[in-house]
DNA sequence: TGTGCCGGGAT
DNA sequence: ATCCCGGCACA
């Protein structure tokens, strides 16, 4: 139904190109800021491009949304304020609202040809539901992997900031690679509406009926009960129940602990960047900023005992503490803390950039610069035999400790 | 490809 | 200061 008319709608503009400062500026800040240690973590002109275009339909999906179910009340002018309440509700929503599940294999998405090959696919759109830091920058790692999506929308909660969600976020990714969307999961799901208010957790059918308990169970508005200002958006989650196994462990409405949300590798659990802020809007700084700024296009994976780097943040040149390649942090969490890494370190397909590739890729940028021999202040090399050659290498200890230390012969001084 | 040795890290 | 080595330039 409206999903056609979205994904028409995304494709559409998808075809226009919108500057990337113009849309990131606060990602810009950041390339800029560290602009000399990213040198080495060049990310292939195609990579931002996806990136560009998967903010955009971040963008896209909002405005889509916010034309189709959320009323266009409480935009900008209280915006500021909100996010200091979007942080305050992200923090209760993470304490009571399912926030990981585990997204199903789907090898046949156009987004695992990608990423096979060491290349990445800046699959920032993110499975709608949680954490994932879908931030467009030149920060994006190559080799930071982008789990398969999950097909799968769960809505915790929403923000005034992020009234989206009206389109499903593998739905936005298969736009981006103008692949088929396999929607078989679709059938076998019921949407439910959870209510989020706190020690509520009432479950109806129908956004109308969990609005409606809302407005006047919560709002306390009982007067005008058919009024809606689109506040009760943010305090129900949609929970699309299915009965497919990767969301059998997910129809739990309690909380769910993140260990709990890798089934098996390479199957990651994904955080939704429609949780929070994505990079294409604003952010509450202390919450967002690290992340939004420095994890573009990378869905940040849920760590528990398997193959992802646990913290300290391991200090990888090019990338900043948060860096999706370089770095993880951890919240803790009801139970396990919890660590969002964008290291995965072992798949092969998704390895990170290590210290070899970025020798290369500094290599390589060595190679492109300067014409050399401009200015050579290296001095002539020596004509004479040296001591390696007079005594060779079996007599190392004959020769010169200037030799043996590889330096300027001082035996056989030219 | 082997050699000389610069530049820089480690101790 | 000494020792060591990566890596570049050159033969």
């Amino acid at each position: 139904m409206t999903f056609t008319f979205q994904q028409e709608d995304l494709k559409r503009d998808f075809s226009k190109k919108i500057s990337y400062q113009q849309l990131f500026p606060l990602a810009m800040a950041e390339d800029v800021r560290t602009a000399d240690t990213k040198k080495a973590h060049r990310v292939p002109e195609h990579e931002k491009e996806n990136t560009r275009s998967i903010c955009l339909l971040e963008q896209k999906r909002k405005v889509v949304s916010s034309n189709i179910d959320v009323p266009p009340a409480r935009k900008s002018s209280e915006e500021l304020d909100m996010d200091k309440v979007t942080a305050a509700m992200v923090l209760t929503s993470l304490s009571t609202s399912p926030l990981v599940r585990s997204p199903p294999v789907r090898p046949n998405e156009g987004l695992s040809g990608s990423w096979k090959e060491g290349g990445f696919v800046p699959s920032s759109t993110s499975s709608s539901g949680y954490w994932s830091w879908s931030a467009p920058s030149d920060q994006s790692n190559p080799s930071t992997p982008s789990p398969p999506l999950s097909a799968d929308s769960f809505k915790p909660f929403r923000t005034p900031a992020q009234p989206d969600d009206g389109i499903d976020e593998t739905e936005a990714s298969n736009l981006l690679f103008d692949e088929p969307i396999p929607r078989k999961r679709k059938n076998s799901m019921k949407v439910m509406f959870k209510c989020l208010w706190k020690n509520c957790g009432k479950v109806l059918s129908t956004a109308a009926g969990i609005q409606k308990h809302i407005r006047t169970i919560h709002l306390g508005r009982i007067g005008d009960s058919d009024y809606s200002d689109g506040e009760e958006d943010f305090y129900y989650t949609e929970i699309k129940l299915n009965t497919d196994s990767v969301a059998d462990g997910l129809s739990n409405l309690s909380p769910v602990s993140p260990s709990q949300s890798l089934v098996s590798p390479p199957t990651f659990s994904t955080l939704d960047s429609s949780r929070t802020e994505t990079p294409c809007a604003k952010t509450e700084p202390k919450l967002m900023t690290p992340l939004s700024q420095s994890a573009p296009t990378t869905l940040y994976l849920v760590h528990t005992d398997h193959a992802y780097q646990a913290t300290p943040p391991v200090n990888i040149p090019g990338s900043t503490k948060f860096s999706p390649n370089g770095s993880s942090f951890s919240i803790s969490w009801q139970s396990p803390p919890v660590t969002f890494t964008g290291i995965p370190v072992s798949p092969t397909h998704n390895r990170p950039v290590g210290i070899g590739e970025q020798r290369q890729q500094q290599n390589h940028s060595v190679l492109s610069s300067p014409p050399r021999g401009a200015v050579s202040l290296r001095k002539p090399r020596g004509e004479g035999k040296k001591c390696r050659k007079v005594y060779g290498m079996e007599n190392r200890d004959m020769w010169c400790t200037a030799c043996r230390w590889k330096k300027a012969c001082q035996r056989f001084i030219d």
